[in-house]
DNA sequence: GACCAGGCACATC
DNA sequence: GATGTGCATGGT
């Protein structure tokens, strides 16, 4: 497909979801910091325990990066035991925390005042934030104009026959970022309708015959 | 009781 | 570089 029907064709698919299924109003998250915990917290994992694991941080008052960065990994494993994974994401989660206090003086404000790409690359480097991670705390925790792909967006534009099955994560990313404007607000809404597809229509056994995408 | 969920790192070939 | 596996809880 040449570049103006790419672009035609995600322009509409984005026109299409949004009309018929409305804004998203996404990250669910009262700071930035927030959904930047809740984006490690999410991996493989439904947001429903996620949410579980948050509310036990706030209630234990350590949602904050000073109050992390001084708790052992131990409590923290306890902490957010709901979301699974608990031990590898107390470890992920104070690797995050312990890179905003080397680079940023564990100021979240600071941290975003980097550049989009330049961050980018410093997020991937800390053990446990991949791109889906990084680019969930760029957009959603940092407002900045970058494409979010995750296991639903395959799953979806593959049955589209908009992407190949062995597509990378880069190469779904470009095929956005290349043929559409870098608007942050439709990033956000794009990738969140996306999410709401995946889990209401495009699920491992899809429901296409409701599925407001029928027919793109 | 199997299967899945808003990934990622690491081992092995 | 591609493919497989461990990490773990809670809902359907």
């Amino acid at each position: 497909m040449r570049q103006k029907r790419k672009s035609k064709k995600l322009i509409q698919i984005y026109q299409k979801l949004y009309t018929s299924i409305g804004p998203r109003k996404w990250w669910p998250g009262d700071s930035p910091f927030e959904v930047i915990i809740g984006a490690i917290l999410t991996q493989n994992t439904s947001w429903k325990n996620v949410e579980k694991a948050i509310k036990a941080l706030k209630e234990k008052n350590l949602l904050d990066p000073l109050k992390l960065y001084n708790l052992k990994e131990d409590p923290l494993a306890k902490t957010i035991k709901s979301s699974g994974f608990f031990n590898i994401k107390a470890k992920r989660i104070k690797n995050f925390i312990y890179f905003l206090f080397e680079h940023y003086q564990g100021s979240i404000e600071k941290m975003f005042s980097e550049k989009l790409m330049p961050l980018r690359e410093r997020l991937l480097k800390i053990n446990g934030i991949g791109p889906e991670t990084a680019d969930s705390i760029l957009l959603y925790a940092g407002g900045k104009p970058i494409f979010v792909v995750d296991a639903y967006t395959k799953r979806i534009l593959i049955r589209h026959n908009i992407i190949s099955k062995v597509a990378n994560y880069s190469e779904i990313q470009e095929l956005f970022m290349e043929n559409l404007e870098k608007d942050i607000r439709m990033f956000n809404e794009y990738h969140a309708l996306f999410v709401y597809i995946g889990k209401h229509f495009c699920k491992r056994i899809p429901d296409c015959e409701t599925c407001p995408m029928k027919g793109l």
